[in-house]
DNA sequence: AAACTATTCAATAAATTTATTGAATAGATG
DNA sequence: CATCTATTCAATAAATTTATTGAATAGTTT
């Protein structure tokens, strides 16, 4: 082979991997595996696409097989193909916020006008942990909790944390995190916690931020 | 704004941004600037590509901030806006290698087809470099070579190497190198250096690679 | 100010990507 | 084996991306 067309080949095949994740639903369900698997009809669901497309978007990131696959009953689940997937939709992520403007504007924007307060960062978190008491609690839905989480922290889904705060205590600083810096369930969380008198943060990143770090995590087996 | 036009527009300002660098001359160039900055006709030349074409791939980039321009006389000058560009494009190297058995396989046939021999990885080199006596040859064009090399390495460009070979002593072990893990010009002088005697590996990955994990560079003023 | 030159722009056609719809399929279940 | 159901496929239209060409522009140089 001659070193223009071995050349060409390299790159048109890394340019193929980078269009399968160059669009916003395929981001949003990349994402979401990274919290684990989840069927077709799930992933529709939460991304807010017909089925049919959800499926269409599944086909592409498996071509580029960023995604595998695998069946329980009738159902068939995706997840990320391993952890190279996550730590590039990491590096994208992070030169999205730190290049452009616009997203860390709609960020603070965002986050401003609904839920004005601070946030810690897993570095921080790691701090807290290992110097005092801090209760971490995890709002994400209990099955993506059950499929993996910070180690010790509790999970109360964020629908229901309102009529479950009797089970939190004012005395310890809470920190509330979700999937990811995008994710709003754990600000909704800190803004309810704080109105009912609790001392109350959000870590920025997200679980899968926390796990590909190699820290402590647990998961539940159900 | 609500929560889901917020969730929107964020994944859409990202899927823009791997948009831009979806394209396999984009990335090309991507890797090209990692080396420094280049004049658009240099870049056009470098790629192979038309310049008014060159020019509208990088307008592309530059309207997604991936690249910064500077006049100097009547050239224009790009580079990559900064560091964290070409730690998106290391990732998706490394995703690509190794999820796409294609990408692997050409690399190792036009590897083994043209030059079968062994190469060393940036710790290998660090531990070569602490432990004994090695020969760092940079065998890019000088003037990359000037705008920023291994602390230590010595400029030989590939296409000067046969006639230069002196230079060299034939008693201490050379590790050549070059752009990035897809340049052929370290395989090209490793063919060289072995045929005529000399004891010489490539290493894997290129100055950008040891650039960003801060270990020593220099650059050579003028 | 005129001439020059590197780069960008604009217009077009071809190729690719995306959303939408409804039908087809594979595999589990009864 | 027939039925059921989650998922995929196929066909189409609309939108976007790309290559190509030649003209326009901005900024230097004379």
């Amino acid at each position: 082979m001659k070193k223009r067309d071995f050349k060409d080949k390299v790159y048109s095949e890394l340019a193929k991997i980078t269009k399968a994740l160059a669009n916003p639903h395929r981001l949003v369900i990349i994402e979401l595996l990274a919290q684990g698997e989840f069927s077709v009809e799930q992933i529709a669901e939460q991304t807010n696409l017909p089925i049919a497309n959800a499926s269409q978007h599944l086909q592409v990131l498996k071509v580029a097989q960023l995604v595998d696959i695998s069946r329980k009953g009738n159902f068939i689940y995706y997840r990320l193909a391993n952890s190279n997937v996550f730590k590039t939709w990491k590096a994208l992520r992070e030169l999205g916020v730190e290049r452009i403007a616009t997203i860390e504007k709609l960020v603070k924007d965002f986050r401003k006008s609904n839920f004005d307060f601070e946030s810690v960062t897993i570095d921080d978190l790691v701090r807290k942990i290992e110097s005092g008491k801090v209760t971490i609690l995890d709002v994400r839905p209990e099955s993506e909790f059950n499929k993996g989480h910070i180690a010790n922290a509790i999970s109360i889904p964020i629908d229901q944390l309102s009529s479950r705060l009797k089970e939190l205590s004012k005395r310890t600083e809470i920190v509330a995190y979700c999937r990811g810096p995008f994710c709003v369930f754990a600000d909704e969380a800190v803004a309810i916690l704080l109105k009912a008198g609790y001392k109350a943060t959000r870590l920025e990143e997200g679980f899968p931020d926390w796990q590909i770090q190699e820290l402590p995590v647990e998961v539940s087996l159900n």
